[in-house]
DNA sequence: TTAAAAAAGCAACATAGTTGCAAATGAAAA
DNA sequence: TTTTCATTTGCAACTATGTTGCTTTTTTAA
């Protein structure tokens, strides 16, 4: 039961990777792992603390940024200088990200959330502004905090 | 004239600190005097290329905590690790920032603007979770790049 | 199996942020 | 004004974070 969801797990992953015509590596999979295997974002510093004593800093870092280029991971604007990366749903390839979810912190369990199901909203601008994207964080107690 | 407006910035200045229960000193005048004679926000490196040629790094770090604990500046959060800073428009005091404006990133002169007339919407969660604070950053072009 | 391309690791570096402590400055009282 | 005390600054040293060039290893595809 354990090596037959394993075998799934892995499964998936090597078909992200080749979706997006990456190579797979060991490095790619254990991070993807690590997204896989839980809900919130990640931090960088617990990416690199959970894949760094296997591989190299530098692997990580870049690893990431590959990710963030192909559209599998994408980033959550955050006002403590710590960016945190989420898996994307699904077809934010190529570097886009048409992603239009919120983003949510929980301030008791710290972990962030993507709330696939709700939209950011439409903001009004002043005259003379022109939106492009729209990021919405909101921050308060988790279902599982409260 | 010139002089006078020089007064009165000194004046509006040193009000702002002693409110504020913050004695008056060189490197909060001339940081806060970096955030007053400009619109946007700052990143933290701005800042610290400015006033740091007179001041130490380190005294730029605790200056702009001491402001953001006072509620004087308030971050805005980014994707890409560089805290941003801006003035608060007033009455943040005591490190409560009960402001709900939104932020807009211009992706052409990367300047960041408080839209104060801009008020945050309510944001429809799914049950369980309740919010505290909503942060809401648009990126486009500005009013002065289109 | 092998050759070319891609990725990983390493080292060295650059930048960003923190801490403790001594010296300087500011505020307020004498 | 001068003195005193608390606050703030600057310095040095350190940790953490992020980047770059180059060599070695791994992956892929012929």
């Amino acid at each position: 039961m354990p090596k037959q969801a394993s075998v799934n797990i892995e499964n998936r992953i090597a078909g992200l990777l080749k979706r997006n015509n990456l190579s797979i590596t060991d490095s790619r999979k254990k991070i993807l792992h690590l997204f896989l295997e839980q809900t919130g974002a990640l931090a960088h510093g617990d990416i690199e603390k959970r894949a760094g004593e296997k591989f190299d800093r530098v692997t990580v870092y870049r690893t990431l940024q590959t990710f963030v280029d192909k559209g599998i991971i994408h980033t959550i604007p955050t006002a403590d200088n710590s960016i945190r990366y989420a898996l994307c749903k699904d077809e934010c390839a190529g570097g886009h990200h048409h992603d239009h979810h919120i983003h949510f912190v929980c301030h008791k369990c710290n972990n962030t959330y993507c709330l696939d199901d709700v939209v950011t909203p439409e903001i009004k601008l002043p005259k003379g502004y022109s939106a492009e994207h729209v990021e919405v964080v909101v921050d308060g107690i988790c279902k599982n905090c409260r």
